[in-house]
DNA sequence: ACAATAGTGTCTGTGAGACAGTATCGA
DNA sequence: TCGATACTGTCTCACAGACACTATTGT
């Protein structure tokens, strides 16, 4: 890094691409915002923000996260940093993309606050067939959702697409979405018991048994 | 993004730190610098390059990789983007660090037409105690640490530090170092049979019985 | 023969997977 | 009572862990 005074050269601009996750009727969903103008105008694209000189790469992230959802606190992690030269056709854009992870009513109860025009659109039809996304977000999507399959095995997170009390089928839901495939209640329940505590709450109004409402362990 | 003229803004400075790592007798081993220039004069350091506008973050990876160590074709992967403000005192510089495994007789064959002054550092070492570290490299490296340590647990990672043959205890060394801990030969032979294959040559030469080579098992 | 390392056979416990059964709500 | 979902008990099998044993080289 000696010899080489940056401030001579070209720099290319920065930006963090935002993939907030949630599940809803037992199908993962993305948030997305429609683009309006070019290039890609009118295609489904990540939201995204540019990096400030004041703020660090995880500031951004919850900056974006908050602009688009109304939300702060939420669990959010770093995905991977693209930087593809013609990634965006403008001009040279390195990207850091982060992943979040919402529960769904959160996310329900700040809609109406939303600041720009995003939805949430279901990731499995998202890939599926050669829907056109902006930019490389295909690429960026793909990479996050085989990441999502795969942490979900070896770590906690799929408790951040939950609220705070849930219920052991209603868990169960979000690990058979992550993994894609059904699990046997027995199993997973067995699997779970070290990482849950029982509550005293039970689920009513339902027609049929009522469960148990269970909160994470904090060990 | 949109709104947003990102040429009339300030940019940050993008570099890909390097973290080449090794396992030489029995001993995790990573390639530093010492450096020569203030900030943090005489420190070790993670050897750098910036990233020019026309190449991919990946080619800067692999451009530095040969700078450094006039290798090409080695294996290496993306690690994380650190984004402090002031993680380099003189200016805003965003760096993706990348991390790459190297079998030591690759590195030793080159050792002689290195170009820059590097050199290889025991990692447990390096991080032990207080020693001080440029810039915030020691957090890179505690995290490059412990991402190796999961990797090896759930992906083939440690084959890229043994060469294209190798026997089964060299193998274990790799294992055994990453993991920071002893493992039964017995076991570790039953858990590689499926990625490995025989070859037809053994060591020899050696004041005990030879080992059998293996190669990695194409599938 | 001996030191040193390579390699094998086998017992055990744990945990994932599979499935069949019981429990408790509203309608 | 019935439909629907919550929850439990238990069998099996694969595999990680532990350890004792045998094999083959150079000196």
């Amino acid at each position: 890094m000696e010899q080489y005074d940056a401030s001579k050269y070209e720099k290319p601009s920065v930006a963090v691409d935002l993939l907030v996750f949630t599940i809803e009727d037992r199908r993962l969903k993305l948030l997305m915002i429609e683009r309006e103008e070019e290039p890609f105008c009118g295609m489904p694209a990540l939201p995204g923000v540019f990096v400030r000189m004041d703020e660090t790469l995880d500031e951004t992230a919850e900056r974006g996260i908050a602009e688009e959802t109304g939300l702060s606190g939420i669990y959010f992690e770093q995905l991977y940093t693209f930087g593809d030269i013609h990634r965006d056709p403008r001009m040279r854009i390195i990207s850091v993309a982060y992943m979040a992870l919402v529960p769904v009513e959160k996310l329900a109860y700040k809609a109406g606050e939303r600041v720009r025009t995003a939805y949430l659109e279901d990731v499995e039809d998202l890939l599926a067939g050669d829907k056109e996304i902006a930019f490389d977000h295909r690429k960026i999507i793909e990479y996050a959702r085989w990441r999502l399959a795969n942490k979900v095995e070896y770590t906690d997170i799929a408790f951040h697409l939950v609220g705070k009390l849930f219920t052991l089928p209603e868990l169960q839901i979000v690990y058979e979405v992550l993994l894609g495939k059904e699990l046997y209640k027995a199993n997973f329940r067995k699997k779970m018991a070290d990482l849950i505590e029982e509550t005293e709450y039970m689920t009513s109004g339902e027609a049929h048994r009522p469960s148990r409402l269970y909160r994470r362990k904090e060990s």
